[in-house]
DNA sequence: GCCATAGTTTACGTTAACGTAAAGGTAATG
DNA sequence: CATTACCTTTACGTTAACGTAAACTATGGC
């Protein structure tokens, strides 16, 4: 069976981003697509690529840290010094995003308690209708 | 009793950030501190809203829209027009935090994924050594 | 009176992450 | 066979969020 494989046009529309997107993040080393004559063709692993750069974008992590991440998921270790290096790197990246679940939980509830106040305001006004 | 206030050293330093970019806040509108002479006078209140904007900085928001956050907590709604956008707001923004969370669950959990990847191998390599 | 420290304004410089336009190749379709 | 739909490369443009430098003011300590 050939395996699946993605041009750039269906990857753009997928991910709801451009092809100039994709292309950038190529020029940026964070993609190597085959090519197919001039054409660009992305394999599955590609598309994952996108995937993580495209969420790490949600959360506000630059191409540079994005490329990181990768980088060191596609990366084995080989010795006992860039074992510690990726441990160390793993730490940092998870103690950043519990930082940003801390985060969001503390903006969370000052929506709920915004919506609250708005809404309570909105009822003591109508009443005041009658 | 006086009112406590900051200087923009003191708010830099204590938010780990430069008086540049406090500036630079106060020119794009987010805050308008006192002065007192030449120099700028900070409230609690524009210490808070220095706090939301850096806290907004983490988790990936640009300071149009954490000036928008800002000012929907702000300014109370008056109509009924005006109720229905806040109330609307609020659920974009809760949308795209809950999103975050999202994409944070899987990151946290492909790292530890990761990591016990990298420590199995790392053992088994051990083994070797013999 | 001088120096260090912290503040001020003005203004040009920098980087990331694409947008946008121009000019062209290729393949299916009516 | 001409148009349409995608693809390509090259290259200049744009925006956000500050950095950096220069030149000046105010203040407390020695």
């Amino acid at each position: 069976m050939t395996v699946k494989t993605y041009t750039i046009g269906e990857l753009a529309q997928e991910f709801d981003t451009t092809t100039r997107t994709i292309r950038f993040y190529e020029d940026q080393g964070l993609i190597s697509p085959k090519r197919e004559g001039q054409k660009r063709i992305y394999s599955a692993g590609d598309r994952i690529t996108i995937k993580l750069i495209l969420r790490g974008k949600r959360l506000g992590f630059s191409l540079a840290e994005s490329k990181e991440l990768i980088e060191l998921y596609s990366h084995g270790s080989n010795n006992q010094d860039q074992y510690l290096k990726v441990l160390e790197k793993v730490n940092i990246s998870r103690e950043r995003l519990l930082q940003q679940q801390a985060d969001i939980d503390m903006m969370l509830i000052e929506l709920d308690e915004h919506e609250a106040r708005v809404k309570a305001d909105m009822k003591s006004k109508n009443k005041n209708k009658s």
